[in-house]
DNA sequence: CCAAAAGTGTTCCGTCTACACCCATGG
DNA sequence: CCATGGGTGTAGACGGAACACTTTTGG
């Protein structure tokens, strides 16, 4: 192939990961401890460079099934990060994308196997280079995207109760919600259906179990919670 | 220095400049007719490679600088762009931003010296590679922050009737405003200051110019229009 | 004197917010 | 029987949307 742009230099290009989870009624991030130099035993994402044969949203699949073992997972771009200096190692401009999942699906032995954990978004130690920056932007826009897009689903199993629904609402906002309220918006929206199913785990009285409805959810195509 | 990441692909990054302007009432993109191959002669964004020792904020303000003449301009990642075959001469992954200048501070000759031009965004032609999905990409942020942040500003020169604001407004977000109700809310703006000064250029009777108060609004940092 | 743009308030309606009590059940 | 979480309605405040006429002045 005809080399065309030949003069210019090349960089690494790698691919970071922001995964959130949802447990215990608070939102978690998927971190864990570098294991390579530079800055091995850090806290860092979970990244992997840029392949020859692959875009950037497959270089971010391929680390996050590698990663979880789960795929089609909710993904979004946060941003491109290229401080000259970001990596001490060697000059690479990274791309961050945020992926939500739910805790629930991921097998505990892969994540062992990959040294990484849960920790709450409100504890978050200092982490490797810019990746608290990453974090903080991924944050922001889940905040803003949280009521103009069903993505809360994504961090819930299949069925729900309305109680969770609204643990996770509370857990990305960082505040409180009025339960009533809450409930009456919900209402509302007519792609999360009522089921059949109780769940008794929580409670004694138990509570109905509420699904998100998605091919619903694609005919409307609007959403506001 | 030590290589350690020597065994990974590296490739070429670009930064593209989505440069928004304001002029007879319509927003409009500047783009002008590609000069190299391939896809020369192509309608394109303005862009250029980053180099070693800059950043990716800094490249794009280096191309902007040397497209405009123009320094300290509002500039704002819109997202980076890695399709494996997106540029057809070479593997270049690119991040684009978005700017917003006064059409009137920008030389005349200096445009004319790139070949690039004002159109307007709702009548752009296909442009190359994926740059049209960057633009679409650029107006939807565009039209988001609007109205949370004074970014209207930029697109005016240093006074301005409420008028033309009102049409800034209207061009981003491509809907009609009532007059009396956008007034009312200008009002409630404190930062967005009545001068001494009257236009006297598009009407008889002459409109009083007002001025973005930088200052005042960093005080506050809340804006709601 | 008239065309053309600037400027100005009020009413209505829907939405958001605050708020407290009863229900069902397992232990 | 009681502790625990599930479930429900209303009133008042607030903000956004609709809407039409007067003013000024250059040509």
């Amino acid at each position: 192939m005809t080399v065309f742009y030949g003069e210019h230099t090349k960089v690494l290009v790698s691919v970071d990961c922001i995964v959130f989870g949802f447990d215990h009624n608070k939102l978690k991030l998927l971190i864990g401890r570098r294991q390579m130099d530079p800055g091995r035993g850090e806290w860092s994402l979970y990244g992997g460079f840029v392949r020859e044969d692959e875009s950037l949203v497959e270089a971010a699949n391929r680390v996050l099934l590698k990663l979880t073992g789960l795929d089609n997972l909710y993904m979004k771009q946060v941003g491109a990060f290229g401080a000259i200096d970001r990596d001490p190692g060697e000059r690479v401009i990274t791309v961050a994308y945020c992926a939500l999942i739910n805790v629930a699906d991921y097998d505990e032995q892969l994540r062992e196997q990959h040294g990484v954990q849960w920790v709450s978004v409100d504890e978050l130690p200092k982490l490797y280079s810019d990746h608290n920056e990453m974090v903080r932007k991924a944050i922001t826009l889940l905040r803003r995207r949280v009521g103009n897009e069903p993505l809360s689903f994504n961090l819930l199993p299949e069925l729900f109760t309305l109680t969770q629904l609204q643990h996770v609402y509370e857990a990305i906002l960082g505040e409180q919600i009025d339960k009533r309220n809450f409930r009456k918006r919900v209402k509302a929206i007519d792609f999360i259906e009522k089921t059949e199913y109780i769940d008794k785990q929580t409670s004694k009285r138990g509570a109905v179990l509420y699904r998100f409805n998605r091919e619903a959810f694609a005919n409307e195509s609007s959403f506001r919670l």
